[in-house]
DNA sequence: TGCTTTCCCTATAAAGATAATAGGATTATA
DNA sequence: TATAATCCTATTATCTTTATAGGGAAAGCA
């Protein structure tokens, strides 16, 4: 399941993504228009730019903005960072892999091998949907809708 | 994220789905050999005969084994009994569907776009992965495990 | 220089979900 | 009727998530 963290974070930076290259949004800003608590958006803003995701200033005239160009964000990333490995067992991660302790061989685990195959599906579209792709499929469809 | 619970049940089914058909194995004997809280264990695999994936006896010579024959139970079914809907958010369910809240406009939410995705995903493995199959593919990864 | 605005950081509380335990009720068999 | 097993409800314990609070530090401006 998505954290709430999650979709905070992903609903900011597709409002970032959506501005002109290099304009400086306000967490306020941000928090009003997503209907998100103020405090808890900083830390996960904080956190995204701790990560590299976004850039951020100080002072008058500050806020944050995207590090890299929304092509290059994607939501497997950002997940990741905010609920941690994408696999529905540690034992099933390839970034976060830890071992099942009470696992009696986890060479013939059944359950291990399902969700190493859950693992990689889910990656495959995580890890391969951009920003900007999100924002391009979302205007195709409202496209679509509009014409019909 | 996989709970315990699930991870107990696919667990105790796997064990069943390994007898020959029709015998029951207790409770006990279980969550002996799978490490599980036998407490725990018999709420799970009650919850699983009322759902129909399980058999039981009461009394002596009592026990559980599968309702079904192992072709005809999905690691997807399992989950969902136990953990509910395999979407990563309740507004990309198909059969748990439940609206964002705080959803501005659900027809153009680039997040559950996206996570529609992901669910399907997760459901064309899960769905399509029986017990048998589980079973059946451990055992070709143990034969080339040791071939090699 | 001092004032304001903004992000930065740490700690902690509140709420909810998960995991586990407990104790007995019911049923089938010998 | 004794026994062995599942069945059922309630409760506790633990952990995670979500959110709040209060101030610290830097940037800009008068």
């Amino acid at each position: 399941m998505l954290s709430q963290k999650s979709k905070y974070a992903l609903r900011a930076l597709l409002l970032l993504a959506r501005q002109p290259p290099g304009e400086m949004v306000l967490v306020g800003e941000i928090a009003e228009q997503q209907n998100v608590p103020h405090k808890f958006l900083e830390l996960i803003l904080l956190e995204l730019r701790k990560q590299g995701i976004l850039f951020s200033q100080r002072g008058r005239n500050g806020g944050y903005t995207l590090a890299r160009p929304k092509e290059a964000i994607t939501f497997g990333e950002v997940i990741r960072i905010m609920d941690g490995p994408l696999a529905p067992l540690p034992c099933a991660s390839v970034a976060g892999y830890r071992r099942c302790v009470d696992c009696q061989d986890e060479r013939t685990c059944e359950i291990r091998q399902v969700m190493c195959s859950v693992r990689n599906a889910v990656a495959d579209v995580l890890d391969n949907t951009s920003l900007a792709d999100a924002i391009a499929n979302g205007l195709s469809r409202e496209r679509t809708a509009l014409a019909s």
